[in-house]
DNA sequence: GCCCGCGTTCCGGTGTGCGGAACGCTGCTG
DNA sequence: CAGCAGCGTTCCGCACACCGGAACGCGGGC
């Protein structure tokens, strides 16, 4: 948290997360300028790395890039989430239901990262790409997860995230944002229309693992024209439902909340 | 390239791919047996890597496991390998045309690493998963990335690699392994049939870049049985159709080789 | 209760990683 | 063609960040 010791792994993992910004490859130079630190630093640290094969040098230009231990690591993690596989067909499910793109995202401090899609087959759909990672303040599977979240934890957010306005209808205050989740907690499922751009609404309700607690957000995601078209509510029992769907498959059942933990 | 500086950073590197055991969370302790390090040492280790994501901490047994961030960094690769686009609709065409498990994999030092994939429709099918990583002596797919791999690769590959015999039909020897390369290179494409696991068959061919170098390979995995069923050279033929599509979108064109682009 | 294992913390000495400067190279530009 | 301005790479010596070992509090099982 406040205290990391080992910088020199610390300005590794740096140097891991600039690659998040897609670009094709970057060069030593660069990096070092973007990290802060030495070239002859960087530089160490990327041999090191691609020693490792979590870069790769680009034998043409020199520059380096994520390597595909990287890739397999990140296999890896998609194994355990069992969502990846309880959550498979029921977002087939939905899609076809609602024929729009449909998602599954987990909270990761102050952002959703989706881990798992389907898109819609419309020609104008949202879209969204496994690995992406949003705000919470102003989407709906951000909405839910920090609704549902431990309350240490929402307050938190609550008290130390930028809620950064992203359009007029973005909520950027803090006690606004606490009303809103409140009243998804009540009715168990949230939307967002023109929060994180104009003209793209979403809808989201949560997905619980078999100890009753929220693990993820499934959603759908549609311009607003055509969100517009179907009833809200019915639109909201749809997801809920596809929510608690995929929770039974992780083993949680609504009857028998067994096991101690809060509730 | 042979020097690896930085051993906090190589501990690290060595502490993440720890976890590709896939097993469910490891503790402090355990990490520390397996890489032959201190607990301290372990336990900085993965507070600092906690603290950029790249790990988290189980709340309820307190073992570690991998984080979101390198999730979010494995789908960063993916995005990269236009192969994921290019491949795409060609694997499901070639999967429907052959009715088989067909994949895509890279070459990633002595191992094939599966970038892509999908399953048979038959109950009996092979089964693979993203992220898998395979010998390539005894895969048809890593038969094809080396037979194609530039000359310095491929002898330095055959002087170190011990080719390990998985069943009696595995080539061990590297003279005959060097050959059969040599086969693959000039008909274009390569089979393996009980050398990796028996009752398992497959056939590759390359993918090939703009600039025309073997980059991927492309395959079908089938059980022996339904394999023999089909004639030989159609299938090879389907397959090799199957990678110069791929290639085609890759900006291959056979005619005209390389070329230079962009500034 | 005891003990063994866990994750965590503290500390001091040493060997390691830092920044700055210099190298060879490539591709511009005048 | 010389000059230059980038690049990735290498070298070096001092400061201090990291490692191992030992000790802590805790929880679960003979």
């Amino acid at each position: 948290m406040s205290d990391a010791p080992l910088q020199t792994v610390t300005n590794a993992a740096r140097l891991l997360k600039a690659f998040l910004t897609r670009e094709e490859s970057l060069g030593v130079s660069e990096l070092a300028r973007r990290l802060g630190l030495g070239k002859s630093a960087v530089h160490r640290l990327l041999t090191t790395l691609a020693a490792e094969g979590l870069v790769e040098q680009d034998p043409h230009t020199g520059g380096y890039r994520l390597g595909l231990v990287v890739f397999e690591l990140g296999e890896a993690v998609r194994v355990h989430m069992d969502l990846h596989a309880a959550a498979g067909s029921v977002l087939a499910h939905l899609r076809e239901e609602t024929g729009e793109s449909t998602q599954v995202g987990m909270l990761d401090g102050h952002d959703v990262v989706y881990v798992d899609r389907l898109e819609s087959s419309h020609a104008l759909r949202l879209f969204t790409e496994t690995g992406r990672r949003v705000p919470v303040h102003c989407t709906s599977s951000g909405k839910v997860l920090m609704a549902f979240a431990p309350e240490p934890v929402r307050e938190r957010y609550l008290a130390t995230a930028t809620l950064a306005r992203h359009t007029e209808h973005t909520l950027t205050d803090p006690d606004e944002l606490r009303r809103a989740l409140a009243t998804v907690r009540a009715r168990g499922w949230a939307d967002a229309v023109d929060e994180r751009e104009i003209g793209v609404a979403s809808l989201a309700a949560p997905i619980r693992d078999a100890r009753g607690v929220v693990v993820a957000a499934i959603g759908i995601g549609a311009p607003v024209s055509r969100f517009r078209a179907i009833p809200r509510k019915r639109l909201a029992r749809t997801v809920v439902e596809a929510g608690e769907a995929v929770s039974r498959r992780l083993g949680w059942s609504e009857e028998a909340p067994l096991l101690e933990k809060e509730s």
